[in-house]
DNA sequence: ATTATATTCTACATATTGTAGAATTTGCAA
DNA sequence: TTGCAAATTCTACAATATGTAGAATATAAT
């Protein structure tokens, strides 16, 4: 099967939306919660109000591994689901997939609203994101200046 | 009908095809580049070994106008379409929402992934990176330390 | 009014996501 | 070893997105 990861990124949705469809994204919930999980075991992680079938589980559970974003094992007679990236580097897989799409997409009007975004959204983070870019810099000015030889 | 902005970007596709299907794209580039245009005329613009009906483009540049990215106005006796967005506006656009989205789902992970790409692609870059960020830094200060009375 | 041409309607194909019933497989207990 | 509960697989339908097109209908211009 695929392993590929894939997916989308829909930007007039909120929080793992975004990316995920609203079953993936409470399975993916669960199995950050709960680790390595049967499929009944999600079932019983949902909210008893929650009517959804084994198979309606099972079934997406196995996309959502051909996807890239689980692995599955077998343990005893049932298999047990796993996350690839648990939620930390769930985000920042995301972010740095999207990161890269849009920057080569338009690096430019990607560098503008994000700083736009910032200014009028998190005016404090601008500090950060200066420093972040401050250290980058100086990195790469060490890099250029001691000339980084024997790699190439 | 919606008029209601909608698109998704999928990180693993290339330029306008990050948010583009393939018949989408083409029409939107003969739009770009004719400017208003019938169905015949974006038919026209496609090279001859391009075999696609008069139905499909129409089917197509209704959806597109459907998603908000397209309008029509008939003249004469056909319908002409434009571009909501030209293509630089689209470009600035898609550009806004996808900075927006990922900003919103993990700010400080697209900002690292945000820097890290810029560092490794166009070091150069980094540079008007920097004074945008300081021009904009600048701004804020000013608005602050005048007070913007007046305004609530 | 006729007719060329444009539109609308409908429909099928593939892909994604939600959903589930039926059939089949299988692990483990007795 | 067999039998059953439990899990999987298979299949399928719904909705949405995109590519595609035929048939029926509408309409502008002469």
């Amino acid at each position: 099967m695929s392993k590929e990861l894939k997916f989308n990124f829909n930007p007039f949705k909120e929080g793992l939306n975004h990316v995920l469809g609203t079953l993936e994204k409470d399975i993916m919930e669960v199995l950050w919660e709960r680790q390595e999980s049967s499929v009944k075991d999600i079932l019983d992680a949902f909210p008893a109000d929650r009517n959804i079938s084994y198979s309606a589980v099972i079934t997406v559970t196995n996309r959502m591994t051909k996807k890239g974003l689980l692995k599955k094992r077998k343990m005893g007679k049932a298999y047990f689901y796993k996350p690839i990236y648990d939620r930390e580097q769930f985000f920042e897989m995301v972010s740095k997939k999207v990161v890269e799409g849009i920057s080569g997409f338009s690096l430019k009007s990607a560098m503008v609203h994000f700083v736009d975004y910032m200014s009028q959204m998190d005016p404090e983070k601008m500090e950060y994101f200066s420093k972040l870019i401050e250290s980058k810099r100086k990195k790469q000015a060490i890099q250029n200046g001691t000339g980084n030889m024997g790699k190439k």
